[in-house]
RNA sequence: CGGGAUGUGGCGCAGCUUGGUUAGCGCGCAGCGUUCGGGACGCUGAGGCCCCGGGUUCGAAUCCCGGCAUCCCGACCA
C-alpha cells in the first residue's frame, strides 16, 4: 500500500486463478508444492515456470524491495539485454567455463548469442565504452532481469530454476579500498534487503565459483531444504559454509600415565571404520582415522577420529607452496607399501602427519596397524604416536566450539539468497575498461558484483512461513494487504463489496472474495493463498454491527466494529 | 554423467503382469435441484492423438524396439 493512494480492488469471481486440491505429483518441497497449489505459479518446462496473477505480485513487491534498497545505496537502475553476442564471453575467457551452463542461440546470420546467464561481461563493455577517467568513478549499475541457467538438474520448484529473476550489481572503483566501500555498501544493503523480506538469513564466508575473484560472501537463508550447509553460532556474527568453517583448537591433554600397552588385534577384511568399530564393540569415535593424501609428491596422514571427515580445503592451506590432494586409488595403487584401510599415525613413511585437535580427547586410540587386516588398540597420543603438525583439519560437526566465541556451533542448510564479490580486474582487464588517473596513467577499474536471487527469494519466503494449510505471507510480500470474504446472503455480499471499496480507497490492496460458494471453500483458499489478514462479512456478525477478523499466520480471530473496521484495518496493516 | 522411477481429459490417480472392440475413478468444469460459518449432496453433461515414432498382431493404453519429456537419488572419506 502507499499512503495517500487508494489500494488496488481485487475480485476472486475475476481473478485468474485455480487452487488445486492436491499437491502436483512433481513438487517435493513445501515452497513448491504450496505455490502451485496455491495458484501462483505454474510449470512450462523443468526449471521454467510461468507466474500467475497472484505470483506476479509478490515477486513485484519483493523486485520493489531490492529497487529501493539499491537506489538508497546509490546504486543506478538499468536494463541489460538477455540475449548477449557470445563473442563477448570468448573475449573473457568465460565461454568456456560457463560452458554447457549457457543457452546458446544463432541468429539468421549464424552470428551467436547465449541468454544471459549474468551480466559481468555487457556491463563491463558498456562502462568502457562511456568512462574513461577517475572523474567518473566510482559508479555502480544494476538490473533486475531474467537470467537463464542451463542446470546440470533443475529441481524443487523455484530454487534451482533454469529461468529465474536475478538483482545483479555490478560496481566500479579507481582502486582497492574504493572497491571494499563499494562491496561494503552493498552488503549493508543486502542485509536491508532481506531483513525487510522477513526470513531468517546469516551471510556466510564462501568460495566464489565461476565468476572467480577475491573476498566473497554469501546470504544464507536458513531452511531445512537449502542445497548448502553451513555452520554458525548463534552467540555471536560466525558463521561459514562447511567448507570455510573451523572450530576452537581443542588444548593438549596430559595422556594417561599408566594406560595399559598397545596391543596389535586381528580384523581381517575390515578396512572401514564402522566395521572394525562394530566388530570390537564400540564407537567410531575411539578410532583414529589415517587419511594419506599427497603434498608434492611427499606422503602425508591426515589425522582425525573416527566419526569425523578431513576438510580437504582445511587441509590443503597448510602447505598454500604446494598442492594437495587426497590419495585416490590409483595413488593407492602406486604405493603399495600402504596398507589402504589400515594404515596407523606412526605409519614410518609418512613425512607430515597432521593432526586435528580433537585427537587430544583423553583416551587411547584404536588405529590401524600398518599392516593389512590388523589394528592396534590402546594408542597412546605422545607416546605411541606423535603428529608433526596440529591444525583443524577435521569437518566441524554439531556442537563443536565456536572459533570466536567458543559456544556451541550449530550447522543448518540454507538456500543461497544472496551473493557479493570483490572481482577485481579480471573483467575490466579482459574487456577493457580502463580509467586514466591525476597522473594520466591507465590503470584498469576494480570491479565487484553483487547478486540477489530475487525469484528464490520467494521460494525461502513459503518455506519458512507456511502450515499445514498454506501460505501464511509476511505483511510487506503478500499478493494483498486483506483478504474480505463474503459470506452467503444478500446482505452480506453487499456490505462486503462496500467494505471492500472502503478498505481500497483508504490505500489497501483488497482481494474480495465474492465469488457464490461455499464459506469452506472460501476459507480453505484463503488459507492456501495466505494473505496476512482476513475479514469475514456475514449476517450474524451484522447483525451484531461486527465483522470478524482472522490474522493467518497466527490463527487469531477478533471482532471489529463494522463501523471502525477500515480504521482498524488500516492501522493493523 | 551414472542409477531409479514415471508419462492415461485442466489436476491427482487406476487399468498394463494375462492384448479384445463403449478407457475408468476422485477433484475441477457446465446445467438443474436441494444446500450454505471450515474444501456439501443428488441427477445430467462436456472434455481423452492413453508422450512421440516404428514394429508384432485379425486387434495395442496394454507386448517389442527407438526416441522425447518429467521427477528422485548419486557423483572419492579408507
Amino acid at each position: 500500500m502507499s499512503a495517500g493512494q487508494s489500494g488496488n480492488e481485487v475480485r476472486m469471481s475475476q481473478l485468474f486463478l485455480r487452487t488445486l486440491r492436491d499437491d502436483p505429483a512433481d513438487a517435493e518441497i513445501d515452497s513448491h508444492r504450496l505455490l502451485v497449489r496455491a495458484g501462483f505459479i505454474r510449470k512450462v518446462a523443468s526449471g521454467i515456470y510461468s507466474w500467475l496473477p497472484l505470483g506476479s505480485r509478490v515477486l513485484r513487491k519483493i523486485e520493489q524491495i531490492v529497487r529501493e534498497e539499491m537506489d538508497r545505496a546509490g546504486a543506478q537502475e538499468t536494463v541489460l539485454p538477455i540475449v548477449q553476442p557470445l563473442e563477448l564471453w570468448e573475449r573473457s575467457g568465460r565461454d568456456g567455463a560457463y560452458g554447457p551452463m549457457m543457452f546458446r542461440l544463432q541468429d539468421r546470420k549464424e552470428t551467436r548469442f547465449c541468454l544471459a546467464p549474468t551480466a559481468e561481461e555487457v556491463v563491463t563493455t558498456l562502462v568502457a565504452g562511456e568512462y574513461s577517467s577517475y572523474r567518473d568513478l566510482p559508479v555502480n549499475l544494476y538490473q533486475i532481469n531474467w537470467k537463464y541457467r542451463d542446470e546440470l538438474r533443475p529441481r524443487f520448484g523455484l530454487l534451482r530454476a533454469r529461468e529465474f529473476l536475478m538483482k545483479d550489481a555490478y560496481s566500479f572503483d579507481k582502486d582497492l579500498a574504493g572497491c571494499q566501500e563499494s562491496y561494503d555498501a552493498m552488503y549493508r544493503a543486502y542485509e536491508q534487503v532481506f531483513t525487510r523480506c522477513g526470513f531468517t538469513f546469516r551471510s556466510v564466508k564462501a568460495q566464489s565459483g565461476e565468476i572467480g575473484g577475491d573476498t566473497s560472501q554469501e546470504f544464507m537463508a536458513v531452511a531445512a531444504v537449502g542445497e548448502d550447509a553451513f555452520v554458525w553460532c548463534e552467540h555471536c556474527d560466525y558463521a561459514a559454509n562447511t567448507e570455510a568453517a573451523t572450530k576452537q583448537e581443542i588444548p593438549s591433554n596430559p595422556a594417561p600415565a599408566d594406560a595399559p600397552a598397545k596391543e596389535k588385534l586381528h580384523t581381517p577384511g575390515m578396512p572401514g571404520i564402522e566395521g572394525v568399530a562394530e566388530h570390537l564393540k564400540t564407537k567410531p569415535n575411539r578410532l583414529l582415522k589415517c587419511i594419506a593424501f599427497d603434498v608434492d609428491g611427499e606422503l602425508g596422514l591426515a589425522i582425525v577420529p573416527g566419526d569425523r571427515e578431513v576438510n580437504e580445503l582445511a587441509l590443503g592451506q597448510l602447505f598454500p607452496e604446494w598442492s594437495v590432494g587426497l590419495f585416490t586409488d590409483a595413488d593407492f595403487a602406486a604405493r603399495p607399501d600402504l596398507p589402504k584401510g589400515y594404515i596407523g599415525p606412526d605409519f614410518a613413511g609418512a613425512t607430515h602427519v597432521v593432526a586435528d585437535s580433537s585427537v587430544r580427547a583423553p583416551h587411547p586410540w584404536i588405529t590401524g596397524a600398518n599392516e593389512v587386516d590388523h589394528h592396534v588398540k590402546g594408542s597412546v597420543l605422545g607416546r605411541d604416536f606423535t603428529p608433526t603438525q596440529w591444525a583443524e583439519i577435521a569437518v566441524v560437526e554439531p556442537g563443536d566450539a565456536c572459533p570466536v566465541c567458543g559456544q556451541p556451533l550449530r550447522i543448518d542448510r540454507g538456500i543461497e539468497v544472496g551473493h557479493v564479490f570483490q572481482l577485481g580486474t579480471k573483467y575490466t582487464e579482459a574487456l577493457g575498461a580502463h580509467y586514466t588517473d591525476e597522473q594520466g596513467e591507465q590503470h584498469p577499474m576494480v570491479m565487484g558484483c553483487y547478486g540477489i536471487g530475487v525469484s528464490r527469494i520467494v521460494a525461502a519466503i513459503v518455506e519458512e512461513h507456511h502450515d499445514e494449510n498454506g501460505i501464511a505471507w509476511p505483511a510487506h510480500l503478500a499478493p494483498f494487504d486483506v483478504h474480505v470474504i463474503a459470506m452467503p446472503g444478500e446482505e452480506s455480499a453487499s456490505e462486503a463489496e462496500k467494505l471492500s471499496a472502503e478498505l481500497c480507497a483508504a490505500g489497501l490492496d483488497v482481494l474480495y472474495d465474492d465469488r457464490e460458494g461455499r464459506p469452506g471453500v472460501k476459507f480453505a483458499d484463503a488459507d492456501l493463498v495466505g494473505v496476512p489478514v482476513q475479514v469475514i462479512i456475514g449476517s450474524k456478525g451484522l447483525a451484531r454491527g461486527i465483522v470478524e477478523r482472522k490474522v493467518r499466520a497466527t490463527g487469531e480471530r477478533d471482532e471489529i466494529p463494522r463501523d471502525r473496521a477500515v480504521a482498524t484495518l488500516v492501522e493493523g496493516a
